[in-house]
DNA sequence: ATATCTGCCTGCTCGC
DNA sequence: TGCGAGCAGGCAGATA
């Protein structure tokens, strides 16, 4: 499941392989990848431009094109985009639903099993990015603009920090991670944080996203780079996954229980719902 | 404002 | 071995 750090790979890899290539030609296996314009259109108006620069904004990808317009993917759960210099070594699959050819002979594939990622292609790149939250490696997410957010809501932290609204980019990986390196129960409330849970919880956010992009993200299940390799961030998992598992600051077996019917890993003695517990 | 549920999808695991 | 049920989950949209 790609989220922020995966996503940064991939547009950083992105970047590399496609910036000043234009444009040849576009098809398309499956129309409801492409959330707008129609697919007729997204072909027509792609044909021609020129890829200036790949780059990253929560967990969207966001291609900006010469000598306008923007082209924003989502990856969803399991999309996927593998790159080729030369077209004819990159085979099309059953799960290939998206493919542009480049005029240097170059193809990019965006294969996606599940086929939740969509395309879109807008004048401004607002449009599509316009409700997004807080940048969480950005100068923006600074431990008081976090304060002031968790302090404005009440509901429980897991769900605050998933609502890409408050901050961009996390998904249910790095989201226990970050409680369970900050020593935060999964349930607490966002507005009973003390400050110095806060502080915690910046920190790690920051930390536990900076470490799996310079491990080139996690793959748990399907996540793989354009160049078709694996992450190597799942090794230095801490929660995620490893239910039953010791908990690596104190031994103890890690818990998984459902928070808004997603998968919450955390262990039951650093994180503690009680913030009287706390150190 | 927040919580909960459904739909979108397919591959995988599990129990029988 | 085969098969159906249940699960995984980001996000939009609807409802409570």
């Amino acid at each position: 499941m790609p989220e922020l750090p995966e996503v940064e790979t991939i547009a950083r890899s992105l970047n590399e392989q496609l910036a000043g290539q234009r444009i040849a030609g576009v098809s398309i296996g499956w129309p409801r990848s492409i959330a707008r314009p129609g697919v007729e259109a997204f072909s027509e108006q792609l044909v021609g431009r020129t890829v200036q620069r790949v780059g990253r904004r929560g967990k969207f990808i966001v291609m900006d094109l010469y000598p306008s317009k923007h082209l924003i993917v989502h990856l969803r759960m399991t999309g996927q985009f593998l790159v080729c210099e030369d077209a004819w070594a990159l085979e099309s699959d059953r799960h290939t639903h998206v493919t542009i050819v480049f005029e240097s002979g170059c193809v990019m594939r965006f294969r996606d099993v599940r086929k939740f990622g969509r395309f879109a292609l807008v004048d401004d790149a607002s449009e599509v990015l316009g409700a997004l939250g807080l940048e969480p490696l950005s100068d923006t997410f600074t431990c008081e603009a976090l304060a002031a957010l968790l302090r404005s809501r009440r509901r429980q932290i897991k769900p605050a920090l998933l609502d890409q609204t408050m901050v961009a980019g996390l998904g249910n990986i790095y989201v226990d991670e970050a409680l369970w390196e900050a020593r935060i129960h999964p349930l607490r409330t966002t507005h009973t944080l003390t400050e110095g849970e806060v502080a915690r919880l910046h920190e790690a956010v920051r930390r536990v996203l900076a470490q799996a992009i310079s491990n080139r993200g996690t793959t748990f299940r399907d996540y793989r780079d354009p160049q078709n390799l694996p992450g190597e961030n799942q090794r230095a998992l801490a929660v995620y996954g490893r239910k039953g598992e010791p908990c690596p600051r104190c031994a103890s077996p890690i818990v998984r229980i459902l928070v808004g019917q997603r998968g919450t890993h955390f262990c039951p003695v650093c994180q503690k719902l009680d913030p009287s517990c706390d150190p």
